[in-house]
This record gives C-alpha cells, sequence and structure tokens, in this order.
DNA sequence: TAGATTGTTAATCGATTAACAATC
DNA sequence: TAGATTGTTAATCGATTAACAATC
C-alpha cells in the first residue's frame, strides 16, 4: 500500500468505475477481476489496477477484486458516503432540469437551497424546495453553511456574483456559464461545465 | 507548415480560444501575442504556439497573431464555420432545456427535429420545432439526412435505440444517459456527457 | 537595424502500457 | 501444489514546457 496522490485523470475515472461495478453487482457477480472490467470498459487490465493501486491494495491475488468492497472504497474515496450542502443560483431552464433531474444525494451532495434575483420565481418550488431571493443567499449560508454552489446563471451575472461567492464561504462552484471563473487565490474548487464547448468538439469530430 | 495530426487534447482547448479570442475582439483589439493570450487564459505561451501550429502557421513573427483571421481559421478547424442537421430524442425536461439553451447554429449544427415516445407530448412544440414520434425518426433521416443526434432520453431506453442509431446513419451522438454506448464498429463518433459524473468529482475536491 | 514574437526542436513531465515477481 | 491474478517496477507513449534560431 503506497499512498501515491491520485491524478486528475484517475480521480476522472471513478465515478465510471463505480457505475461500473455497480452494473455487476445487479447482475449477481461478487468479484472481477481487473481484465474482465477492462473488457467491459475497454481499458487495459494494467491501467485498472494502477488506478486502483493509487488508493491501497484492494484486490487479492489469483482472485480479483470483491466488487461490493470495491464500491464501498470508490464511494469512500470521492466522498459519495456522505452529504454536503448545496445551493443553485439561476432557476431557469437550466436550473430547473439541474436540480430535478440529477440525483445530488448519490452524487455526495444534498441540495438545500435554491436562489434567483427575479421576483417572478422567487416564492415559487422547484425540485421541493422554494426559490429564495438572491439577497438572502448570505443569510442562509451563515446558517446552513453550504460548501457547493452551482451556476446555472446567465453569463453576463458571473461578474456580480464573484465577491458573493467569496464571501459566502464555498469550497467548490459547478459553473455553467461560458464564463471563465477562477477563484484558485480563494481556494475554491471551479468546476466549468460548458455544454457548448462539448457540442462544438463533436462537429469537428464530425 | 507542418501538418500533424492534432491531439484530442488540443481539440479540446480550441473552442476555449475561440471564445476568449472573440472577447479580445470584443473590446476592440485586432492582434494578441501568444503571451498575453496564455496569461488570461492560465496556459503557457509554448503551449499555445504549439497547439496553433498543429494546423499551420497562423501567426507573425515579431507581430503576434491576427485576431480576426485566427477566430475564422480556429471556426475553420472546428468546422463550426458551415451547419449539419442535427436531431434531438428525448424531449423530457433535458431536452427542452437543451434545446432552448444551446446555440446550436454556432456551434456549427442546425436543430431539425425532435423526437420522443410519449403521445402526450407528440405534437407540441419545443424550441419551435414540433415533437415528433420516434416513430417517424427512420423516415425522417431518410429525407433530411441529419448527421448528429443528442440523446436525453432515460438511460433504460438507450438499448433499444442502439439498432435505430445505427439504421438513421448518424455520423455523431451526444448522449447524456448514464450509459455506456459504444458504436466505433460502426464508425460512429459517441460523445457522453454524464452530469452526475462531473458533479461526483467536484465532492471528491471538497 | 533592433526589438519582438513566432515556429520548431529538444527536454521534461505525466500518464498509460507491458512485464513479471509476489502471493492468494 | 498449481493456477490465477494482483501489486509494482520498468518501458513506452503522449502532452507540456523550455529554449532558441528564424524572421517579421
Amino acid at each position: 500500500m503506497k499512498p501515491k496522490t491520485p491524478s486528475p485523470s484517475v480521480i476522472k475515472r471513478l465515478p465510471r468505475y463505480h457505475r461500473t461495478l455497480y452494473s455487476f453487482k445487479k447482475k449477481g457477480l461478487d468479484r472481477i477481476s481487473s481484465s474482465e472490467l477492462a473488457q467491459t470498459m475497454g481499458l487495459t487490465a494494467s491501467q485498472i489496477r494502477q488506478d486502483l493501486n493509487c488508493f491501497g491494495g484492494f484486490g487479492q491475488q489469483g482472485y480479483g477484486y470483491n466488487i461490493d468492497s470495491l464500491i464501498d472504497e470508490i464511494s469512500r474515496i470521492l466522498k459519495i458516503d456522505t452529504t454536503q450542502k448545496a445551493v443553485l443560483i439561476g432557476a431557469g431552464y437550466l436550473g430547473h432540469t439541474i436540480s430535478n433531474y440529477l440525483d445530488f444525494n448519490q452524487c455526495g451532495f444534498e441540495l438545500v437551497g435554491i436562489f434567483d434575483n427575479s421576483n417572478s420565481v422567487v416564492g415559487s418550488t422547484m425540485a421541493d424546495i422554494t426559490i429564495k431571493h438572491i439577497d438572502e443567499l448570505l443569510d442562509f449560508c451563515k446558517e446552513h453553511n453550504p460548501t457547493m454552489v452551482v451556476l446555472t446563471v446567465p453569463t453576463a451575472a458571473l461578474k456580480q456574483l464573484k465577491p458573493l461567492i467569496i464571501e459566502c464561504n464555498f469550497k467548490g462552484v459547478w459553473d455553467f456559464t461560458l464564463g471563465d471563473l477562477n477563484l484558485d487565490n480563494e481556494g475554491i474548487f471551479v468546476k466549468n461545465t460548458r455544454l457548448s464547448d462539448s457540442l462544438k468538439t463533436i462537429r469537428y469530430y464530425i
């Protein structure tokens, strides 16, 4: 067991390992070898063993990996076995979809608040949560201490939201805008999901 | 000018170059050096020159890059200067958001059809397009020849859609399900956007 | 011409694959 | 014990960074 620091590439593969192992579990299997897993996922057995060994020796020579305990280990590594509070800003189309369509709990988060700056939506309900005005965010955060914020606002709103995000003491931001939010200096992790960029790369490959 | 094959990593950065250059253009600038661009984007100047040189010498020594022509070049490389037809399957929440929120034309596609298997939505309108029944897809494709399909269906629907996707002669698939659609053997490019996987990696970094 | 900045080669770094000894 | 498969080291591959000659 060598605690190497896992590379971002490894981390990115973990949710997929998790999901694939789960599908094997549902088939009633309880063990799997790196080469079986590799074949299913289109990876090499070597890579899988390398990946899993960043975190410790989860397998057993001559046997393979126990599916149940490997699922648990990966959940633990990703920390999705415990939840942290999250809020969402921007109750438009996209915010509506994200809050309803995604299972936050399964991803280690509990969505506890939705905020918007438009009085026409404040007070209505989305994903069983009453939408609050953005002016209430800071007080809400002081009380509930959410660690993550999802931004489903127009790109133009990003600039003025930045100081608020810092003030609210979030540790992570999931940004769906087209902006380039950088909060490295504040020690805040920012994950940007630019759907239009994905679409553009698809255009390239066609 | 050496026509090296661009790596996937380079392609992934192109939309961001495009967008950043555009914001410089809007500021009224007409030239930029690799180091200025690097600073704005948090990359190294070396990487930018390396990236752009996969495609040819777009810059000029002692001067830098002309913003207008660089934007044009990148558009041309990504092929977003021309559009191809695309359809969307799955007129639920997510399909609604994708079709309304994304500017397909800006990404080199024209959304020409939306399909669903539920009679309760067939006939209604989404993003100015009348939703058709999935049974009409094959005929529609024979007539209009869309090259790309967006899948915003439940994961469970993926398996039965697979043969239809092949039959419709799509060249690309943008898959939002949690499934593992593999169409390499058919020469079809598949881009999977698993939002829940992104959310899980955010949990890791917090 | 002098200054600036590219294009390009070489060096480094990181990630993937191959190989095999350890061991269940 | 023999067979299987991991854990781990070494080799390869690819991507990023550094350096500098070419040249506008």
